[in-house]
DNA sequence: CTGACGATGTAGCGTCACTGCATGGACGCG
DNA sequence: CGCGTCCATGCAGTGACGCTACATCGTCAG
């Protein structure tokens, strides 16, 4: 019974097939069935079960998997415990944000870990789906996800620490009779053209709720002309005056392009979370650099809470293990 | 960071060489010595410190030692999540005990385990010294070890399962004075010749107590004539009037060869526990076992008290972790 | 039906851990 | 003080195990 074994398992299971684990463990995926063979040899039962010209795990394979992240969390806590004998972390930790959140954390993130002597942060940028956000944990250390506003969570085998809440304001071109307004009110809204992002990514179900309700009050449906996923892009669109768009507070409040409007009344913001996957949470260099990030979010959440008055409301902490 | 290397490191830790962790492991001491100088490579600190032409863990071998028991039980833990859909446990559990237990448990816990298809128990008898009996757990599943009443205890790592305490009783010979006596004050035995067991073995320090107490009665201290180890061979002399003894009620209370006399005013007794790794503790055949073992002990313990009017004091319950 | 994709066996090969042996330091004993 | 013993640790050789590359089979789409 390997732990490397239990990893290629717990691997198939979090990306959904051989080929796709095999991808991130750096094998072909001939090794990685030869492990799971090996594992259910030993063991004498199936771990995995055909399912159209792909596989899933049996509920024993479920079972095995998520006893695997024990193990790898007690393997990093091993290394934790010896090396936390030793003056300060040392290592290097890969990174990874969404665009818009790269663009607002990484920055500041790695002038703050640039002071800290042996740390290496590896930053990449990766906007994947709402779902996908969990998957990449397998490869990169700290995932800065997002996600609407009352959305369900992550799922488990991943550690949670909360970042901060962007608020989403009505965007609009800076010659639109809107753009001088303190705040605007969903009846402003009716009769706008819209630039939202696609179906299944994070703004997309925040953008739904505005525009149901100012469709209530107009009594149709937002107009949505434009499907555009880079913010920049929207940007553009909007301050040409072809629609208007819901965009990040903080990304977007000091861009030339849009005037920010907040929008009242309606609960319009993002989560925007980092995730770890619970045995890389152990490691100490992880936890540093973990920390930074949080330090650097509340300032700039901080900085915001003087300019706009805003809700307070931060989210339930997600508290890290032997916090 | 193999787990393998882990247990090498710990079991070097327990028991207190490379050379001996090496018998245990069933390797050459080279091998043991190459897994734990590969930990200290990867990790770039020193584990082992050479004592005299010996090896003693460092602070950070120590750390890693105890965490590399999670390690196990978290593996352990995974093996048991995946076998635990199966019906009935399987498999077969190395049990050991000192000889008087061995003949007091083992023929019982056998009978009752042959009941269980599919498990099987493998046995053996060891004798050895106090503080050797935490050791034996890395070779051996099940170790009925045996104390003093009010000694310290095991120290960690591993889980203790509380059996019977067995009182301590004198024993005469037939044709002694006392013989027909229901108890027996500290002050009827002054002027006898002992027969003991050795130092350090878990009896002795019973003997020494009972002895100091007589002893302040009498005026001098306990006349041992005799060390030794085999309650047999004490109650054969014992029996051929050599001297007295102290011996375990439930082994040889219908021995005829002498006679048992409780003894009154003095807390004379040894607890008989089982003593399993934490690691091993996970197994589920294991637990099956033990849980077989307890309730013999405790029809043992209970046909006695029928019989004698005894102190009902069990000891402290050490429960099992997700008991 | 054909092409593409995904999983899984098989042959070949490289790597790594173990054994056997030799070395060096530490303790005990004559 | 020197000798033998014990213990840990290097080094060369070997065997086993896991990986890659390739081929095969089943499944789904067009």
């Amino acid at each position: 019974m390997d732990a490397r074994a239990l990893t290629a398992l717990r691997t198939v299971g979090t990306q959904g097939g051989v080929t796709a684990a095999a991808r991130v463990l750096h094998l072909t995926p001939s090794a990685v069935s030869q492990q799971v063979a090996g594992l259910e040899r030993e063991l004498g039962l199936e771990l995995t079960e055909r399912v159209g010209r792909g596989v899933r795990l049996t509920a024993a394979g479920e079972a095995l998997a998520a006893a695997a992240v024990d193990v790898e969390v007690a393997l990093e806590r091993a290394r934790a415990a010896a090396q936390g004998l030793r003056a300060s972390p040392t290592g290097t930790v890969r990174v990874s944000a969404f665009a818009s959140g790269a663009q607002l954390l990484l920055p500041g993130l790695l002038a703050r870990t640039a002071a800290l002597p042996g740390v290496r942060v590896e930053c990449s940028d990766d906007d994947v789906a709402q779902d996908a956000f969990v998957g990449l944990t397998d490869l990169i250390d700290v995932v800065i996800a997002h996600r609407p506003d009352g959305s369900p969570g992550w799922g488990g085998g991943v550690v949670v620490r909360p970042l901060l809440r962007e608020p989403l304001d009505v965007a609009v071109a800076p010659t639109h009779p809107l753009a001088g307004r303190r705040v605007v009110e969903a009846s402003d809204l009716v009769d706008e053209d819209w630039v939202a992002v696609r179906e299944g990514f994070p703004v997309a179900r925040v953008l739904a709720e505005v525009g149901a309700l100012v469709g209530a009050l107009g009594g149709t449906a937002p107009r949505v002309r434009h499907r555009i996923n880079d913010f920049h892009v929207a940007a553009a669109l909007v301050g040409a005056g072809h629609g208007v768009s819901l965009l990040p507070r903080y990304t977007f409040g000091a861009d030339p392009r849009v005037r920010l409007v907040p929008l009242a009344g309606v609960r319009a913001g993002r989560r925007v979370e980092a995730l770890v996957r619970r045995d890389k949470a152990e490691r100490v260099v992880v936890r540093r650099v973990l920390a930074e990030l949080t330090a650097l979010a509340a300032q700039i959440a901080g900085e915001d809470a003087g300019a706009v008055a805003d809700d307070a409301d931060q989210g339930v902490s997600t508290s890290l293990p032997r916090a």
